[in-house]
RNA sequence: GGGCGACUAGCUCAGUGGGAGAGCGCUACCUUGACACGGUAGAGGUCGCAGGUUCAAUCCCUGCGUCGCCCACCA
């Protein structure tokens, strides 16, 4: 570092620091990665790509503060920090946002329109009809929203003070990260490891596409148990049903083995209410006694158990319900019965819903419905981002293989450092609870594509058996409108030629290639080795079935090993009344308003007392804090750079100053560990502590001798002061700039030259000094000043007399620094006692 | 049903086998040559409950309770 003679501005404001300061670090590059050509000089960070489809909230500035403090952390340690900043603008959020921002739908039967212009956002949802566009154009209107997002994501974040190397922003949309996705999947494709199936799988009626097992989640959802009866010749068997409408779909009625109440109807056949559909009764271990009335209704497809007896009995299908969540047109086969047949007719083209009134009607009227629906509130799976049931669909879809690679993952875990560990319970339960390889494949639009077309037979229909799969060379491609190799572009979707898959990939098919996109897994062969595995992985505790577990495969089935070292979860932002955040609440308080209102650094603040894991409440309370702490940062170091120079031969003499910067000593090591643990909060924490105390205590007993007699030249008492209190500074203001690095700047830049993020962090001096100077002053000082404010005196009140009582060694600290006491407390005289009691403090007043 | 975490001052949270802490808020006071976006002092807690181990437990062990979350089940 080269300090400067200070120059120190007359009243220091936070204000404009934020803007003034990140334009001078882009301009002179200072988070500029340049790589060392040494591994081992390199901390490499997979940052999270936020999802872009509307704004950043509160949450987000709060977990990237907690990367962005490791990172300047790692920085000023002499690392080469890799930090690029990634959006993840692929996928559903944002067709969706598309979806309602403009008031568009894509049919991809419709041809691209290249004049078309984006229309005006809509003002209200549903002010104007929906308007179709063709698939391209609906992904251009998506590309054009998330630039304009991604701009205002970038604004933010350099705002916020992150450190990232803007020169290496990525897309998941964007050709690399298409590229990268691409030829990984071609390879697992050829190892074998990804594989197509025609299955019956999860599915979104709203979104009309297969969803993963990892992105569902339970949701509490009002239904009724029917009772309905089906018939053994005269005798009725009843069951009970949440969704009777599934009723033409029954393809047989299950109970356990052991239940003797169905020993005699096992084998035989029974016939179904108004369908007069015959189906067997069959044993299956997986049926519950206890659960309705002991015997289930087995259906094409209610629920995951309803697959597995399906697969499990040979059962045949009977699916009624379409890829819209309505009841097919046709009936399916074995549904024969005339009257069932014209039953049927009445249900085609309804919803769920619809159809289950209708067949709830039907039954009463046969006198099959036992009793009334008992209303009941269960929970029901639902995709996350949907908002309907999701229904079970057989459909043909690319799987990703997990369930063998199960051992591999949990060993991957262990290995892997977890911040906090506790986290790692998470990882092995979603690992240990797989039910079934990862469905990759949406039938969606704006993703990436797969890179693979299938030949068409004679008549028209695709082998899917014989896939034509991308030449590496030229990805990334789209097979709607690229041509595989060894056809013309006149062949698409003729007989005898070929068609594109007409899917695109699950956004965490992608995501979970970040480490590999950034650094250059098959593009930059020697950033890779200098960058991969990569160090840390941060990401929010929520995600870790999706995007840390994909990551985590992906590397294993790629490379072989871990893509990173650690993982740092980060908690989540909660209301004051420990909710999470609502999503009204945020757009009410915006990032950005916050920043300005408060300043970055006081939100940084404020991010770093959540520690990691930790769900942490909103607190505008702690962004004043933090905005405090800046500002005393730069009060306290104007009053250390204008209070005058040490001597050039100056030494720190004084067993008060000596003790001051042993106490530091202690604190550089304790943040420097905290810090080296990913444990943010600690090392804030301790550095504040000592800050305000040396603040409160340390100047003010030592400003009198600091000042002199005169300036010229100062005395070797002064200048012990002067000293110790620039060093102090020096090592505060890198200690803090992690955390407020707008206003370390500002201030460090009152006397050097350099930036403080790319100077060294500090170091222990190695000083050996008793505290007792310190802290018996702190004490004597103490009683002094709670004396005044007793007697309701201002602190500049003289004192007659301290009368000192306690060991040799405490009267000998207080003859060491009686010149800063005195001074400090305006005192007159100081009358020592000796004694063996502890240390006693008599104070009269003037 | 299995698991993880939390429970400490009104609020937000540190903390340690031996003295119960910080900040905010509150009360009173102080404009002292960095800072009123400041400073000083004060009030305020049976450390969720019950057992156990120990000379000693807020801390370790067991059980229970409350809250949050994860996973599983969901005819």
């Amino acid at each position: 570092m080269s300090e400067t003679t200070p120059k120190v501005p007359e009243r220091p404001s936070l204000d404009g620091l934020d803007a003034a300061w990140s334009a001078v670090w882009e301009r002179q590059g200072t988070y500029r990665f340049d790589a060392p050509g040494d591994r081992a000089a390199v901390f490499s960070i997979d940052t999270p790509p936020p999802t872009v489809s509307g704004s950043l909230h509160v949450g987000h500035v709060f977990s990237y503060t907690h990367t962005d403090i490791v990172a300047r952390f790692q920085r000023m340690l002499g690392k080469h920090v890799f930090y690029p900043m990634g959006w993840d603008d692929n996928g559903l959020p944002t067709e969706r946002r598309v979806q309602n921002y403009f008031g568009v739908r894509c049919d991809p039967s419709l041809p691209y329109d290249p004049d078309f212009a984006a229309p005006e956002p809509m003002a209200r949802k549903g002010d104007r009809p929906i308007l179709n566009l063709s698939r391209r154009n609906f992904v251009e209107l998506c590309t054009t929203l998330t630039e304009s997002d991604e701009k205002a994501f970038e604004a933010l974040w350099r705002r916020l003070g992150l450190s990232v190397d803007w020169s290496m922003t990525y897309t998941t949309i964007g050709s690399t990260a298409q590229r990268v996705s691409q030829r990984a999947f071609l390879r697992l494709v050829r190892s074998g490891n990804a594989y197509q199936a025609e299955a019956p799988t999860l599915w979104d009626v709203g979104f009309r596409t297969a969803v993963a097992q990892a992105e569902l989640e339970d949701r509490e959802h009002a239904g009724a148990w029917h009772r309905i009866a089906f018939h053994a010749g005269d005798r009725p068997i009843h069951i009970e049903t949440t969704r009777p409408e599934l009723l033409p779909a029954c393809v047989a009625l299950i109970a356990h083995p052991d239940d003797e109440r169905y020993q005699d109807l096992f084998g035989t056949t029974v016939t179904s209410p108004v369908f007069g559909v015959s189906v067997p009764v069959l044993p299956h271990p997986a049926a519950e006694r206890e659960r309705g009335a002991g015997i289930a209704m087995c259906c094409t497809f209610g629920d995951l158990t309803d697959v597995q007896w399906w697969r499990e009995l040979h059962l045949p299908a009977r699916t009624v319900i379409g890829r819209d969540g309505r009841i097919l047109a046709e009936p399916p086969d074995g549904l024969d019965d005339q009257e069932g047949r014209k039953a049927y007719a009445e249900l085609a083209g309804a919803t769920v819903r619809t159809a289950r009134e209708r067949v709830v009607a039907m039954l009463r009227a046969s006198g099959d419905l036992d009793g009334e629906p008992r209303t009941v509130v269960r929970p029901v799976k639902f995709y996350e981002k949907g908002d309907t049931p999701l229904e079970i669909v057989s459909s043909r879809q690319w799987f990703i293989r997990s369930v063998e690679h199960q051992d591999a993952m949990l060993r991957r875990g262990a290995e892997l450092q977890w911040h906090p560990a506790y986290m790692k319970a998470r990882y092995d339960d979603w690992v240990r609870g797989l039910n079934g390889d990862w469905l990759v494949s949406r039938q969606r639009f704006y993703g990436v594509p797969f890179p693979i077309w299938y030949p068409l037979d004679a008549a028209g229909d695709p082998d899917y058996d014989n896939p034509i799969l991308a030449v590496e060379d030229t990805l990334p491609i789209d097979p709607s409108s690229d041509t595989p190799p060894g056809y013309s572009a006149d062949q698409r979707d003729q007989p005898g030629g070929f068609t594109g898959d007409p899917d695109v990939m699950d956004t965490w098919a992608t995501s979970s290639m970040t480490p590999e996109i950034v650094c250059g897994w098959d593009s930059d062969p020697e950033r890779f080795a200098q960058t991969y595995p990569m160090d840390l992985r941060p990401q929010a505790h929520d995600i870790i079935r999706t995007w840390l577990f994909a990551t985590v495969l992906r590397a294993e089935l790629e490379t072989h090993s871990l893509p990173w070292r650690h993982a740092a979860l980060s908690g989540w932002i909660l209301d004051p009344d420990r909710k999470k955040m609502s999503k009204s609440k945020d757009n009410v308080v915006t990032p950005m308003g916050l920043l300005e209102q408060f300043s970055s650094d006081a939100m940084r603040y404020w991010a770093a007392s959540g520690r990691p894991g930790t769900d942490t409440a909103f607190d505008q309370g702690q962004m004043k804090v933090g905005r405090r702490l800046a500002t005393k940062l730069l009060n306290a170091s104007k009053f250390v750079l204008t209070i005058g120079a040490p001597a050039d031969d100056a030494d720190v003499t004084e067993p008060i100053d000596r003790a001051m910067l042993a106490a530091l000593d202690d604190v550089v090591v304790q943040a420097t560990s905290a810090l080296h643990e990913f444990e943010y909060t600690t090392a804030l924490e301790r550095t504040e502590r000592f800050f305000w105390s040396f603040c409160d205590d340390y100047l003010e007993l030592v400003k009198q001798r600091a000042y002199g007699v005169t300036d010229e030249p100062p005395s070797p008492e002064a200048s012990s002061a002067r000293l110790a209190l620039r060093t102090a500074l020096s090592v505060l203001q890198r200690l803090l700039a992690p955390f407020q690095p707008y206003s370390t700047e500002e201030a460090w830049s009152w006397w050097h030259d350099d930036s403080v993020h790319t100077s060294e962090w500090p170091t222990p001096a190695g000083i050996v000094a008793d505290s007792s100077a310190l802290d018996v002053a702190g004490t004597v000082i103490g009683a002094i000043r709670k004396a005044k404010s007793d007697a309701k005196l201002s602190m500049r009140a003289e004192v007659a007399t301290v009368r000192v009582y306690g060991t040799e060694a405490d009267l000998a600290a207080v003859d060491a620094t009686r010149t800063d006491l005195t001074a400090a407390g305006n005192v007159r005289t100081f009358e020592p006692h000796p004694t063996t009691e502890p240390l006693r403090i008599e104070v009269e007043l003037a």
